[in-house]
RNA sequence: GGAGCGGUGGCAGAGCGGACGAAUGCACCGGUCUUGAAAACCGGCGACCGAAAGGUUCGAGGGUUCGAAUCCCUCCCGCUCCGCCA
């Protein structure tokens, strides 16, 4: 949610903001004009009840001289203003209501060093590390889809079975592997973030805060019966944490980690990447999410970026990062960078990680605060990236660890958690 | 799910129709004193909207009233007991 004083005080630069994310201003311009009307409003509201007030004082005042006759007069003037000020309340409080409809469908504002573009195709790559096209060996082409069943570590056609299109079941070695991933992902952090298991459904108002509500209400699977939602990422309820809440500006920043399962959708994306693990309605990720002032936020994202590519790097695979230019943001986005992983079976880079630095954005939706020092609140900026999500993961290192005389083996990094076992398969 | 009790400022906790944005204590921030600190004493101290005047805010939303933290209704949350359960 943008700052409707912002809006208001320079709505050009909010405009040309967002035109820079192909995002017309007609919902700007709506919004200041609501915002004029709501406060001319809600001006004349409480000058009827400061009236109000002081004509009950009056009232009491007479009863206790024993007044009546004056009394029931002033009553009944009190009461017809009652009735205006009532009408007033009414009018403004919708107006309020449609303002903040308004404010939660408008996306965050870019920030000034994120590459403008169209879409995916214009995110500039930054670096690409442990990439060699030509170093990748015949057995190393198989794409996971195909070794998986062979091997027995991954059982598609009975997760559909049991659940539908688009769930995954990994089994023996595979299922180790997510499950190893998972605590590796959680151990790379430990040194600075403090791990959360937080809960998997939440309220709306939860899943509001993030921004994933209302506008993308069809990408999150709801319950029938209560006010809750599967997260799609350990991100919405790692934000909600401090939620409604003023924090000690001295314990910013606040790190937290969190493995989770992560439920999505997928609507409209149907038959694409969907083979194997590429995209599947319910996934294993560990997420790493951090308060912070705006000042501590730019050091804390390139932070969270390193570490995300070291963590991948150690696994022994080839990755490459990006920088996601305007007009491929998430709506709650300031600015974002993704890491890729190369899967040489299915020859294609993965989005395994997406890092973003959300400024106040997300604080204001879910009002969450701090004291500057120089009085008064100010709202938080939120930051957090995919630590290590398994179903690309496991899939690139499914395909990069086969062996020319079969099997797969186990990556170092990842030995300590298998049980003794040096073999996935 | 049923019964009972309860939700007030950062925390604890009074108030239960009329000057209540709300006593008191703790915490916090200034000051005096002190070499410094503690103690003591003095003063300050919620948040939100608004340029200001002013308004809002006692779990949320409705209602009664000239006037609601206080009365009524609905909902949410917590605690205790019962039921069910990994």
């Amino acid at each position: 949610m943008l700052d409707i004083r912002r809006i208001r005080t320079e709505p050009e630069v909010v405009k040309a903001a967002l035109a820079r994310r192909g995002v017309g201003a007609a919902e700007v311009d709506h919004v200041v004009e609501l915002d004029a009307r709501q406060r001319a409003l809600a001006s004349e509201r409480d000058d009827l009840r400061n009236r109000i007030k002081s004509l009950s004082k009056r009232v009491g005042a007479l009863h206790k001289d024993g007044n009546a006759d004056e009394a029931g007069a002033v009553q009944a003037e009190s009461r017809a203003l009652g009735e205006r000020e009532h009408e007033l309340a009414e009018e403004a409080g919708a107006i309020g209501a449609s303002i903040r409809d308004l404010l939660l469908s408008i996306p965050n504002l870019p920030h000034p060093d994120a590459p403008d573009g169209a879409g995916d195709a214009d995110n500039p790559v930054l670096r690409v590390v442990g990439f060699d096209p030509d170093g990748y060996e015949a057995h190393q082409r198989i794409p996971h889809w195909e070794l998986g069943p062979t091997y027995g570590i991954l059982d598609n056609e009975r997760a559909v079975k049991i659940s539908g299109a688009m769930f995954t079941m990994q089994r023996k070695g595979g299922a180790t592997l997510a499950r190893a991933l998972v605590q590796y992902g959680l151990d790379r952090n430990a040194d600075q973030y403090e791990e959360v298991r937080p809960p998997s459904l939440v309220s709306t108002e939860t899943l509001t805060a993030t921004g994933q509500l209302p506008k993308f209400a069809d990408d999150a699977y709801s319950m029938a019966h209560d006010d809750l939602w599967a997260i799609p990422t350990a991100e919405v309820p790692l934000t909600s944490i401090h939620r409604d809440e003023i924090v000690d500006i001295a314990e910013l920043p606040m790190k937290f980690m969190a493995a989770s399962s992560c439920f999505r959708r997928e609507a409209g994306s149907a038959g694409r990447d969907t083979r194997g693990m590429l995209r599947t309605h319910e996934f294993d990720k560990v997420e790493v999410f951090a308060y912070a002032t705006p000042e501590q936020a730019p050091d804390l994202l390139q932070d969270m970026v390193a570490r995300t590519e070291a963590t991948i790097g150690a696994l022994g695979l080839a990755y490459r990062t990006l920088e996601i230019c305007t007009g491929d943001m998430g709506q709650s986005h300031h600015r974002s960078f993704d890491v890729e992983v190369y899967a040489p079976g299915t020859d294609q880079w993965l989005e395994v990680s997406s890092i973003s630095w959300f400024a106040d954005y997300q604080a204001r939706r879910g009002n969450i605060r701090y004291r500057p020092g120089t009085g008064g609140t100010a709202m938080v900026h939120t930051l957090n990236g995919s630590a290590l999500a398994v179903p690309r993961v496991w899939a690139a290192l499914v395909e990069t660890y086969h062996r020319a005389d079969g099997g797969i083996d186990v990556p170092e990094v990842l030995l300590p958690y298998f049980r003794g076992q040096t073999r996935i398969a």
